[in-house]
DNA sequence: GCTATTTACTCAGCATACTGATTGTCAGTA
DNA sequence: TACTGACAATCAGTATGCTGAGTAAATAGC
């Protein structure tokens, strides 16, 4: 009988729980205010602008469900500008402020170093070995989730 | 400038995110409902009967805060039995029931289903050396999360 | 034995994630 | 045009995870 602490599931769970720790600790040197799911979703935008909120967790493997609560908060602190569509008018298409910019910008380098930190336990041989086997093992279970990453076709 | 969808800690959370929809998909198909913290925590409190609510959370890496609230669940499920502790009258002592033994028996096997689903992308030989890199990578960032897994000293 | 600190647990509050339901809109078709 | 099915967003409800605060009990230092 495997161990449960030595289960994949049970390490997968414990990696992440120690990346957003990680990710909240280089964060917070910086004058940003944003959590690991709100800078994936602000960045997407920022690179596809008058997305739509589908679209977008496509994007990012967000459930559409969830992203009505991270748009909400990144509107709130005006990172965001929530718009209606005018082709659509079920949705609502999203844009980064220049607020939102200069958060980026200010965060991006914090967001880079945490990921160095998360494995820091690894060389770099090692750390590249680790990456493609995550992107393998993750290819072979995407569908799986209720939220798997939809490659993007449009930009609205 | 690294692709926010090919980081690591992105990654790492989709992955997580796979991981716990594939525990679930394998579950429903027993009479038992666990989450996998649900199931981690039954499975822990079964091996080291009279544990406390603060060591167990040590065991299996859990936020202490989080902890009292999966008890809950477990106890209203009667799958756990929690008494105050003779020895320490602050501390809360915890016991699987029959009820939870036999959910244990019957759910092991969908567990370790869904463990080999999670890896089905990677051959035997990928498959071992990504747990050994996830092994590794976690020893050197435990200690950054708030809930950093400690070494078991005492079963109550 | 008394006090200061630490510890175990709980609660309030916030942010993911998910299931399932609802509303409004779009698109295809009779 | 009316109908049907699909889709975008939201909401209600539940379960993690975390921060910070509070209560009660144990322990260390004097």
């Amino acid at each position: 009988m495997q161990e449960t602490n030595d289960m994949p599931g049970h390490l997968i769970r414990r990696l992440q729980q120690a990346a957003v720790a990680i990710f909240y600790r280089e964060v917070a040197e910086t004058d940003v205010d944003v959590s690991p799911v709100q800078f994936a979703a602000l960045d997407a935008v920022s690179k596809a602008p008058g997305i739509d909120q589908a679209t977008l967790a496509g994007l990012i493997a967000y459930d559409r469900t969830t992203i009505t609560g991270v748009v909400d908060r990144l509107v709130a602190k005006g990172y965001l500008q929530r718009t209606q569509s005018e082709k659509d008018r079920r949705a609502k298409v999203l844009k980064v402020t220049e607020k939102g910019q200069a958060a980026l910008l200010q965060v991006r380098p914090a967001v880079m170093a945490a990921q160095t930190v998360m494995l820091r336990g690894l060389d770099e041989a090692e750390a590249e070995a680790f990456m493609t086997l995550l992107r393998k093992a993750l290819g072979a279970v995407n569908e799986l989730s209720r939220a798997p990453m939809v490659a993007r076709e449009n930009a609205g």
